[in-house]
DNA sequence: TAGATTGTTAATCGATTAACAATC
DNA sequence: TAGATTGTTAATCGATTAACAATC
């Protein structure tokens, strides 16, 4: 394999979400050069640091005394992260975080088509916003059919674990995991988790270190 | 200022929530041991590592030959994250996230009252789950009252900075965003930014690595 | 005792920062 | 040209890994 873009750092990687951000929110107002300096002070970082990162993915080198050429950044962070190859991903359990997010329309953005949730309360089956609320028994064929290579899993901290076996068997690959649980996974299923109360607990940490 | 614990570095500190997962995961199967080995090969990390982290916020150290107490290590390790501190926090948006979020019951593991939400629309205004939902006007009343240090803001994307720049003036030094905008916010003001489908994409972008 | 597991010291690795020449 | 801003090379810093002695 070509393995073009592996020089990229995991520290770097972590950080382009950031600069994409800004990015746009800069491209909305209009502007469409940034020097590295502003962006660096908009964030938090050093200017080095940027342009020592966005050297790496930009398809065209910053111009002295301009700085990046915004759009293009953009496009060229989006590629990098992947946001133009889709990829169709389901939601596991239908309460109030999981149809929120099969409601949220944001994904499209970011080549993700959430096409279905699946519950395993028949109350629960039927539609929100337009998208499907399968029963759990459908979903290993929906996997298949459409190639599922990510799960949501928002199911109540009891069944999660249980869930998630589900999903394993049903072959989908990795899973997003809200609930506040540690999963065991077989080897090749990768897990990442995304628990707002540890988020929201080390923002609170932030602030306290000061007092 | 004592400053006892800032021997610990960040990166150490980022693995905590993953140690106090995997620890409470092993105490409700009634382990009362674990080896440095065993977490290691669970979290998928060196165990050299483990050790090295767990020394820095364990109160007492590991017996060779046993391992680390999983209770004790769990205590430790909540009290270093702070989850013993208790923070009130609020929500900006009552939208389907928001109403969620406000009717979730695990923020109290953690040390955090999410105490009322808030929506400019009237229509929103009443209350989710037993807790109330105020209009925006009432946001800096009950901020003062209630020495709110946290919003977590879910409203739209195009109300995301209006709403941001309300919360600041309503007294809030801490902002976590789920709206996929980047926020100016004034110094002393901290913002996480926590975007959904970034996760989602950071996942698929890894199994794509291998393709 | 023997063996598993710990904690620590030194070596390696990677990432950030500092200094500066190159460029428009 | 002068000046702002870039990209690069070398130095520093921090974190991880390797090797091993200490301990129950």
């Amino acid at each position: 394999m070509g393995n073009t873009e592996n020089a990229v750092s995991k520290a770097t990687a972590s950080r382009m979400p950031a600069y994409l951000r800004y990015l746009k929110g800069e491209a909305g107002k209009g502007v469409e050069y940034v020097s590295s300096a502003a962006v660096a002070k908009a964030l938090g970082v050093s200017a080095v640091g940027v342009r020592k990162d966005l050297a790496l993915v930009a398809s065209r080198p910053g111009k002295p005394r301009f700085g990046f050429e915004v759009r293009r950044l953009i496009e060229d962070i989006e590629k990098f992260l992947g946001y133009h190859r889709w990829t169709n991903a389901v939601i596991v359990g239908a309460g109030g975080l999981g149809r929120a997010i099969l409601a949220y329309e944001g994904f499209e953005n970011y080549g993700i088509h959430v096409i279905a949730a699946f519950d395993s309360s028949p109350a629960k089956v039927g539609a929100v916003g337009g998208k499907p609320v399968y029963p759990m028994d459908r979903l290993k064929d929906i996997v298949l059919r459409f190639s599922v290579r990510v799960a949501i899993l928002t199911v109540p901290r009891g069944s999660a674990q249980e869930a998630c076996d589900e999903i394993v068997r049903a072959g989908v690959p990795a899973i997003l995991n809200f609930a506040p649980v540690y999963l065991q996974v077989p080897d090749g299923v990768s897990v990442k988790y995304e628990d707002l109360a540890v988020s929201l607990a080390a923002l609170c940490g932030e602030g306290a270190e000061n007092q």
